[in-house]
This record gives structure tokens, sequence and C-alpha cells, in this order.
DNA sequence: TTTACGTTTAGACAGTTGTAAAACATTCAT
DNA sequence: ATGAATGTTTTACAACTGTCTAAACGTAAA
């Protein structure tokens, strides 16, 4: 982000960057994310352009900065102290949350932004690499060939593909289902002894 | 894409695609996607902007169109046959050397166009769907609760990002050495028996 | 050769993008 | 309050995008 929020950030900063992303949130509920020109968005929020310029380099700058508000609300963080199952699944649960409390601008923005959209991708990247980190920082000492950073990026693009199955593709799945699914997709093994 | 291969396509059609498809990896090697502009492009392969856009809605189209022409060189259909692991290996195998086949070419894209540039999302994306189709169509029967379409997403995508590691990430692997992670990140068993 | 057809091209258009320089406000210590 | 520093807005600019129209072109049948 050109815009960094680990900065001072005055009062006026704040307000001006949050006018922006709600504007865009608003707006990709009503139309796809191609159709938003930065001239309409700064319309919107009522703001000139030039102020646009001076927050975000572009159209997905300002997008990166949405996701990472959203991301803000929950705190991951904590997760990370030891590396058991059990911490894994917590962290699984708090993700769920978290696009689960956002399941009606969710399925706005779908609407008009198909799956294999720009700005799906976009999201669904900014997620994956958020998780990554998070899956990294935990990764558990490993007993396999693969190196752990591939590692980490399997678990959370699996994490993030049931997100995706789940909240954007439509299809209604509670929590503990969706644990199911992420036990089957990561360890095999679970099936074998049910 | 805006033009279906699959349609009469003449001669001269044939030569105008490959043209601007050619020029396109060739800038790509040169410099960053976004840099690349519609007119720049044409300029290079010496063909009328308004001859681009008779075949292509925009730069991604043409993307679209590059990746077709590369994935079509390998003959990844015939491999749907009966879904044993043996046959699961052997695509595997079809996708690491079409991969390896074009090592110089991504090198070059990758050092103008960073791992998570729109650029290379389009890349994995592209390969990504043309993947979940093939695994979709050789699915086993399931003995899982996650749906069918799910398992083949994560089949496909854990693929490609081995593929990125290996490829794009520029961590030489042999293909012996990928198919070992391949084991590990989708049937955990196989560490086990080891 | 002429006609007719579809495709390719040139040129022009309104709208968008990102940047830069100068004018304008705010804040805050002195 | 004064002035310096900082951030915001205005305005202007060159380049690009995607679309459209009409003219030029090639080719194949009459």
């Amino acid at each position: 982000m050109k815009y960094d929020p680990a900065q001072k950030t005055t009062r006026g900063a704040v307000r001006t960057l949050k006018a922006f992303s709600e504007t865009m949130l608003i707006m990709l509920g009503e139309k796809p994310f191609e159709k938003i020109s930065v001239n309409a968005l700064c319309e919107a929020a009522d703001y000139p352009r030039a102020t646009f310029y001076n927050y975000f380099d572009d159209k997905y700058d300002l997008l990166t900065y949405c996701w990472y508000r959203m991301r803000r609300e929950v705190h991951l963080d904590q997760i990370s102290g030891d590396p058991t199952d059990a911490s894994f699944m917590a962290a699984f649960d708090q993700i769920y949350h978290l696009f689960d409390s956002h399941h009606d601008l969710l399925i706005a923005v779908v609407s008009h932004n198909p799956l294999d959209s720009q700005l799906v991708n976009h999201f669904i990247q900014y997620f994956t690499s958020v998780f990554t980190e998070l899956f990294t920082a935990r990764a558990k000492p490993q007993e396999l060939k693969t190196p752990v950073e591939l590692v980490a990026k399997h678990y959370s693009s699996t994490v993030l593909l049931i997100m995706e199955w789940i909240f954007l593709g439509q299809h209604p799945t509670t929590r503990e289902e969706a644990e199911v699914y992420v036990r089957e997709l990561l360890e095999p093994r679970f099936t074998c002894v049910e």
C-alpha cells in the first residue's frame, strides 16, 4: 500500500481513507470493478481526484486498503502460539467467522463480479498472503521433504479455497461442515480413521 | 476469449493471432505487463490498433490466448482415462514437462513481473482452471464429505502452487522431487509409510 | 472483367489515467 | 499572532483506451 497505516495518520487522513474505502465497497455492490473509474469514485466520495492519488497508487491500491480494514477487524495475530492441531482449527474458525461476518457484503460484491474476475482474485490473493504469513509463523518443525514455505502456502490457499467455495461460490455451509472439509483436504488420515 | 480458436480461422487470421501473441511474450520478457500499452504492442507487432481490437477485447484477452497456445502444445486431454494414482502422476508429469519446456520464457517474464503481479496471477488462474476441468473429468468416486468440485480445485491449485514454486519462484527442482512434494501435500499417508 | 462480400485499416471521438506545478489551508512551535 | 512545515486541492497535461464510421483491400463467383 502507498499509504502505510502503521504511520502516524492524522485524524483527517483517517477520515479520508475511510471515506474512499467505504465508497468503494458500496460501489462494488452496485457494479463490476472494471466499470468503477477513479473519477466516479471521487465523485461519489466527494473528494477531488488528486486527493485520491495522494493516498493510493491506483484502484487496486485502494482495494488492498479495503481488505486491510476488513482483516483488521479480527485479531488473527494472537493465534501464532503453539503449533498443535487445536490451534490450527482455532485459526480456521476465526477465519470462518471473519468471512461470515461480512456475508452480505460478499454476496453483493459477487453478484456484480464473477468468481474469476480481477476483483475476486485480488481479494483471494490478499487473504492468502495474510494467512501464509500466519501459518509460516506457526509452522510445525517438519518431517517432510517439502519446504516449509510451500507447505504454509498450501495450507492458506486451501483454507481460502474453502472460504471462496462457501462464501463467494454461494454454497451455504456450517462451520462444522467447513471443518470437516479442511480436515479431509489437508489430512486424509482423518478420513481413514473415521 | 473473443476469438474462438475452434472456429474456422483462415490462414490470415492464424498469422495475425500468432504475431500478436508472440510479440506479447517477447515484450513480457522486456518490461512489466502494466507498462505494455496496446499502442506499443501494435507498434511492435506492426499491425494497426483496429486489428488488435478485431481479435481481442483487451490486453488480458490476448494474454488468455497466449496461455491457450502454450497449453495446446502438450496433449493433456488423453489422460482422463482411469482414475488410478498412476494416471494422476502421469498427468502431473506432463504438467511438469509443459512448464519445464518453457523454462527460459518463464524466467524472463518473472524478472519483470513479480509473483504477486496481475500477470502471474492471470497465468496461474488460467492453468488452474484448465487443470480443474481435467481433474473433475477424472475424479474418483468419492468416500469424502467434501464436494467433488472442491476436491478437484484443491488438486489443481496445489499442483499449480508447486509449479509456481519451482518455475516462477526460482527453486530448481527435479521432476522426482516435485513428485514427492505433490504426494506429501495431497496424500500425507505417503510420508507415514516412508 | 466486373460484381459482391467480408475483412482490414485509418482516422476521429469521448472518456480515463497518472503526474506535476502551483495555489491554497491547517497545524503548531515560537 | 507569525511564520514554517505540512498536507490538500486546483488545474493542466500527455498518453492511453475502447468504440465507431467510412474508406480501402482482397478474393472468389458470375
